[in-house]
DNA sequence: TATGCGTGGAC
DNA sequence: TGTCCAAGCAT
């Protein structure tokens, strides 16, 4: 650990302290069942929050169990998505709820390893399901707890773009011994980071940590290095599929492909598109030819 | 390790 | 208006 880092155990009781006055309700943290968990996990990568909720209340109603989802198609699983985004996601949950059924009778299981083999559920996935739903100690990495950990250890104002083996170990020693501690800490600082370090303007008059933060006390240097790139978007790949995607998931039946010509009117783009949309299982061709979502 | 992958709100 | 950002994953 760097030696600029502040005393561990202040560190902990004011950001536990913090977060159990100031936690916010939702509804997969007041009612933590690990399919619950879960879902949400999926949903929230990559998307706000308040983008989320009314979406998972609907999905939960639907599809309480993993076997009950794993029982649907999942063009359905894609059409409830709806449009939180990053549909594929539909698909690897659709996925991971019928490898939940044949690998581990039904039950979402609570090792970080067997999490971590399910698709769709990367490193920060299985770590936050690991932990929120079965209070397993883990180290739980997403992009809130690692800016606050870059501000308040490193002094600087963003991480770097990907997680390196140093930072890994910061968060690694910052860990509480004791397990269910372990897994409110990661609760509490993904929380400190969502709602008062954030990446925009974060909110030091409302940080338990200020006095102690590294990238305050060097009066909050701005990122100093290379840009950091945002993602193109007007007239990319990504685009023409969304398009394409809302026309087929917001139809009553079939679509004939001259529909799609109106959603987006570059034939080369629009081919390549619509031909990895078929090929990442999104779409799917009925016996007239006409795209549907897969069955 | 660098890209590609949706969507919409905030500024 | 354009840019940045949001509980990442797979390749």
């Amino acid at each position: 650990m760097p030696a600029h880092t502040p005393p561990v155990s202040e560190l902990h009781r004011r950001i536990l302290d913090w977060f159990d006055e100031h936690r916010r309700a939702l509804p997969w943290r007041d009612d933590p069942e690990p399919w619950r968990v879960m879902v949400s996990e999926f949903m929230l990568q990559q998307t706000p929050v308040v983008r989320v909720l009314p979406v998972f209340e609907a999905w939960l109603e639907r599809w309480p169990t993993p076997a009950a989802l794993a029982a649907s198609s999942s063009g359905d699983a894609v059409r409830a998505w709806g449009r939180l985004g990053y549909p594929r996601r539909a698909l690897r949950l659709h996925a991971a709820a019928v490898a939940i059924v044949e690998r581990h009778d039904g039950r979402v299981p609570d090792s970080y390893d067997e999490l971590l083999l399910l698709p769709g559920v990367g490193d920060y996935t299985a770590a936050a399901i690991a932990s929120f739903a079965h209070g397993r100690r883990a180290v739980v990495l997403d992009t809130n707890v690692r800016r606050v950990f870059a501000r308040v250890v490193e002094g600087v104002q963003y991480p770097a773009a990907g997680v390196v083996r140093a930072e890994r170990d910061v968060a690694a020693s910052l860990l509480p011994d004791d397990e269910a501690t372990a897994a409110r800490w990661a609760a509490a600082t993904m929380e400190l980071g969502a709602v008062v370090c954030t990446a925009r303007s974060p909110q030091c008059d409302a940080c338990p940590v200020s006095d102690l933060c590294r990238w305050r006390a060097l009066g909050h240097p701005e990122h100093d290095g290379p840009p950091r790139r945002g993602q193109a978007w007007h007239g990319t790949d990504r685009q023409c599929r969304g398009r394409l995607m809302a026309v087929v998931r917001e139809a009553h039946g079939p679509v004939a492909p001259e529909l799609l010509v109106a959603a987006w009117s570059e034939a080369a783009q629009r081919e390549r598109c619509v031909d990895s949309l078929l090929d990442d299982g999104l779409l799917d061709l009925d016996a007239e030819g006409r795209f549907i979502l897969p069955g």
